[in-house]
DNA sequence: CCTAACTGATACTAGTTTACTATCAGTTAT
DNA sequence: ATAACTGATAGTAAACTAGTATCAGTTAGG
């Protein structure tokens, strides 16, 4: 059960770096080099951000993106939702005879309840949140070498 | 985001199956045209079963296979880990800088967090629930029509 | 005004997984 | 004997994943 596929995972890293960097133009090449991330495969994830519009581009020397969604405003689940399709139920047998006599199934409510929390979770983790993480640690990391 | 594949969808309802006429051997082809699942498929589906204890078969005129484990003991969450393998963290990547100057990831913490808690209500759910919820649903449909 | 560093758009591809299908051998009740 | 079963295993089409490759256009700086 893989819940986050390689392309959500490098744009949730590249969305931290652009939230750590924000009001600067990035290049995609200095993302992928910095997050060893592949840079075409990067390039594709970073044009869908400019077409939900997470992020602005400009083109030519010195261009890239720069984040313009508030980073307390990218969830998790929304970067799922865009690269992975829609959170959605494995398909209905409908002529299934369990089904078919009780009108309704009764696995599927169990998973569809199990969706919705994994929903509810991923909707709270966003950008900002994780940015934050990584400001704790190294808070932690200052206060252990003082 | 699929929780489950069909091979696990098909087993549960075949196990819902077999619980309801515990005792008696059930034929993949009897399963199979009850429950409307690929006959070729359900029996690989079966010999699985077979392999991890939870049914044993009969060859022959009248086999078929019988339930073994106790349905109470028989969680989806076991059948998801014998069908689609463990529920496991996309592959970290080792040389990446945010997780190589911190240590540890942000990121993969709060993904590891959400796949607990599903294997956790995975484990809740049991066939012999299942079993009772279809139960439950024929009372209501009896108490209605009284 | 040239050129190097950028994005825009899109086509292609190898490998893996999913959801099956097919085959042949052996078993058992009647 | 034979029809209804399981045991074991090979094959396969389609979809998905994780990329790669190309070419065209834009822009800052010398
Ligand atoms: S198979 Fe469709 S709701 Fe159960
Ligand atoms: S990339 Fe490995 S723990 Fe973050």
């Amino acid at each position: 059960m893989k819940l986050l596929t390689k392309n959500t995972d490098y744009v949730v890293r590249a969305l931290i770096v652009l939230a750590m960097k924000r009001g600067q133009f990035i290049s995609a090449r200095e993302i992928s080099k910095s997050q060893n991330t592949p840079y075409q495969f990067l390039r594709q994830i970073l044009q869908k951000l400019i077409q939900n519009k997470i992020v602005v581009s400009k083109e030519g020397i010195g261009g890239g993106v720069r984040i313009v969604k508030s980073p307390s405003k990218i969830s998790v689940l929304e970067l799922i939702e865009m690269f992975q399709g829609n959170l959605e139920l494995s398909d209905c047998m409908f002529r299934n005879k369990i089904c078919q006599n009780r009108k309704t199934c009764v696995l599927r409510p169990e998973i569809k309840r199990i969706e919705n929390n994994v929903a509810l979770e991923f909707s709270k983790i966003t950008i900002e949140k994780l940015v934050k993480k990584i400001g704790e640690k190294d808070e932690k990391k200052l206060y252990r070498n003082r």
